[in-house]
DNA sequence: CTTCATCGTTTACACGCGTAATCTTTGCCC
DNA sequence: GGGCAAAGATTACGCGTGTAAACGATGAAG
């Protein structure tokens, strides 16, 4: 169980191996520049600070590597989410949003989805 | 608008402070003891840096300071909750909600709670 | 074969953070 | 008033991070 955390900088790039999967580094370059006017050598680095983190692994496809994730993006999403809601609102999901909504920040969207969701939960 | 960004180790100074209000530095030591094994030393130098950061404010009354927070906690915990929702959510509460959903976190106080906002978000 | 371009690896460097010891000032007691 | 204790300020130091340049290996082209 690797539990090496991800910097923020480290999940732009695994973002774009979870949305375009394997890779090269030229690719996960590529991609990476939409969001992020980021040097080639500053990506270079990210990658190999992942692949030691075994966040991803690289398999030698001829002369180059390619990148893939090996930490998975749910289970990312559920470390990152979980540490916030320990820190801040005793590990439980209602006081967050609680706290949305008493500032008003649940768009109507939100609220249809949320109701949405407590009714599946409820059918079971 | 002091954007400044909080640490984890300065937020636990913080929270004494929103808890207890306007303390001293002693008061502030004992208090952060119980949870975190911090050296007075290693206090005192978070709140320095949270007067840095405008975070909290030190009024001298006699010989020695007593410390306010200044950012308020609500605050404190829309800053990060917005951050953390952007990042991994597209600046949404529902999607959060759905991935703890699909992972069998929501206990059933949650949902309950739930129940009762939109509930409450409903009827306004 | 030699040369060059291309990949990946190493090294760099400033900054914030966690953690703390040390220095300095200053009010208080004798 | 001089020394001491307490409080705050300064300095420290290793580590991760963001950002990137320099270096080294190696396959491809001539």
């Amino acid at each position: 169980m690797s539990a090496e955390s991800i910097s923020e900088a480290e999940s732009a790039v695994l973002a774009v191996l979870w949305e375009k999967g394997p890779a090269t580094a030229e690719e996960v370059v590529a991609a990476v520049a939409k969001p992020r006017a980021w040097q080639e050598s500053t990506v270079k680095t990210l990658l190999g600070r992942l692949l030691k983190k075994r966040a991803v692994r690289a398999e030698k496809v001829g002369r180059r590597f390619i990148y893939s994730p090996t930490l998975k993006r749910e289970e990312w999403l559920s470390r990152e989410s979980e540490s916030l809601l320990d820190r801040l609102y005793g590990g439980r999901v209602a006081p967050l949003v609680a706290h949305f909504s008493r500032h008003r920040k649940l768009s109507k969207r939100d609220v249809r989805e949320l109701k949405h969701l407590i009714q599946e939960l409820e059918d079971e």
